[in-house]
DNA sequence: TAATTTTACGTAAACGATGTCGTTGTACTT
DNA sequence: AAGTACAACGACATCGTTTACGTAAAATTA
């Protein structure tokens, strides 16, 4: 007991008992059970994070901000993939809070999946992260996708192309949504008649359709990409087709990636703050967890910049 | 107790009380308390993966395929980032092993750090990725560095070029060594004289050395860069110098990225089959943790292959 | 049929830390 | 000097599960 107390720092301890205890602590290198602690109910110092993909490169940046973030506050993090798959991605909820964790981090791939209900309702604290949910009411952190979406094409508009068109994949996502809706309002801010909307699947299944797009009569002059595996799948389908980006074809994307600059042309795109979305979500979730952050759920949404190079039309990158 | 042995899969449980049992766990919404578990010294079904920096797409595809491989057996994966810092790393170890997990997947920055030695004789299971180590004996899984040096090399000695130079980042690494090796190897095959190692520091730091290099009087005709930072860092300073690769320096890297494919022209580079050593790594672990694998340590290397793209000199990307 | 084994369950103890409470000793009142 | 307050510490129960063991009843054997 009077260990017990030397290790959490209660008072009541005289300093000689609590020297003779640290000696005898190193002697014996005696370490806390962890499992002991957490059957007494104590914080676990972990928290979870489900990311869909690890190895797509924004979520990999998250994911590094949320490590850091926690470690310096002597938190580990639990990381899983949710492969985009509600099933999975409620099981490894699930396992989660029953290992336990003090709180978690989600990208949810849905918004209405019914499990979301059940977890909120529980007494772990979930920050979503990039994408809120609609089932229930959680803290959420993510970008102005909408107003982004319009500063590309906006700037793409400016440029005097006629024909935009928008690329999309996971469109039922609401930050897709959001980004298409942004594409919309700036084409009808401008008057513009030309629309063209186009979810692409998958790497392989994307080839083709692009393809169609891209060498079409009517073809499009300018291509906003709301995501960056869109922009990739672009890149590739034009460099494939032998058509000039930015000469022949203009690109925008949604969500810039450090190769970007790499590219020639280099590629203009909306960068979003992905290492500072991981800290400001993280931040907020330890302070949930540590009761510091009383009010009911808050929804913070961090600003996004053009960053224009080259894939735009304009001659030499600006930012 | 009978609900223990239903849950556990004991035997001597009839049929109807299991399936009583099972009707009182759903109505009740029992699930087993995982501290208790632990407690009493049982499996926590969870493994801990340390790896240097997430954001890096070489462990990210690692991590991707290590989650994978856990996630289809079961297992959950505790992702942590050392920042090739041993001192994090050995914080990083500890807490895993107190938290508790069944064993360790490691990318150790050092290999001959003391604490290694402590972690490896606690009995909890270590498999080493990308990097053996030194002062202790595990399993580990790696691949081909000094082969696929010496193939990196030697394709770029049969295109003719006189003068090639290494680069490299983290020099310290065995598998750096192993590569630097590789072109030593290489260049004493083919009878080279120049000879050149250059090791970069950073972003920030390699620009003012890469530029001094590639504008020396006595300038490579030929870069050998022996990871993908350093490969980025030179297309990069190339990209800047305005200096155009494949024609007036040729490029050949170790560690093929997605995008080397998009740029222009395309990079060449020794590609390492990053997600099969995350598999092999994984599925090693796992026999280790349930016993399935007694021998002593197994050191198990991946091939490696050159995948010859446009930045060599040759005119087509071939595979 | 009686002795023995096997099956199906329950009971007690243990894992290691912590909350509660009781006990002792010291300092401070009045 | 006696009473009160509180500091410092230990004993005991507790968290939820499993291991070890006990005890019946059922099945098998002699």
């Amino acid at each position: 007991m009077t260990v017990s107390r030397m290790i959490n720092g209660h008072p009541y301890v005289t300093p000689e008992t609590a020297k003779k205890v640290r000696e005898a602590i190193r002697k014996l290198n005696y370490r806390p059970n962890h499992a002991a602690r957490m059957l007494t109910g104590k914080l676990s110092r972990s928290i979870g994070l489900i990311v869909p993909d690890i190895s797509d490169t924004f979520f990999s940046v998250v994911s590094h901000a949320v490590q850091e973030t926690a470690r310096a506050q002597n938190y580990l993090v639990w990381l899983a993939a949710s492969e985009d798959d509600p099933t999975i991605e409620a099981a490894q909820v699930e396992s989660m809070t029953h290992h336990p964790v003090d709180g978690i981090l989600l990208v949810p791939t849905q918004s209405r999946e019914p499990y979301l209900k059940a977890i909120v309702a529980g007494n772990t604290p979930v920050v979503t992260i990039d994408r809120p949910i609609e089932v229930a009411t959680t803290d959420s952190v993510g970008v102005e996708n909408q107003a982004g979406a319009m500063m590309a094409v906006d700037h793409l508009v400016e440029h005097g192309y006629k024909k935009i068109a928008c690329v999309s994949a996971n469109a039922h996502l609401q930050t897709m949504k959001d980004r298409i809706a942004g594409y919309r309002d700036s084409l009808r801010k401008a008057k513009r008649s030309y629309q063209n909307e186009l979810e692409l699947k998958s790497s392989a299944s994307s080839k083709a359709v692009l393809a169609e797009l891209l060498t079409a009569r009517n073809r499009p002059d300018a291509i906003f990409a709301a995501n960056n595996a869109s922009t990739i799948w672009v890149i590739e389908a034009l460099k494939e087709l032998n058509i000039q980006m930015g000469k022949d074809i203009a690109l925008v994307g949604f969500d810039d990636v450090d190769f970007f600059t790499l590219i020639t042309p280099s590629v203009t795109a909306v960068r979003q703050p992905a290492a500072e979305l991981g800290n400001v979500a993280t931040r907020l979730l330890l302070q949930r967890i540590n009761g510091e952050f009383k009010s009911t759920s808050v929804r913070t949404i961090l600003p996004v910049t053009l960053t224009i190079r080259e894939s735009c039309g304009c001659r030499r990158a600006i930012a």
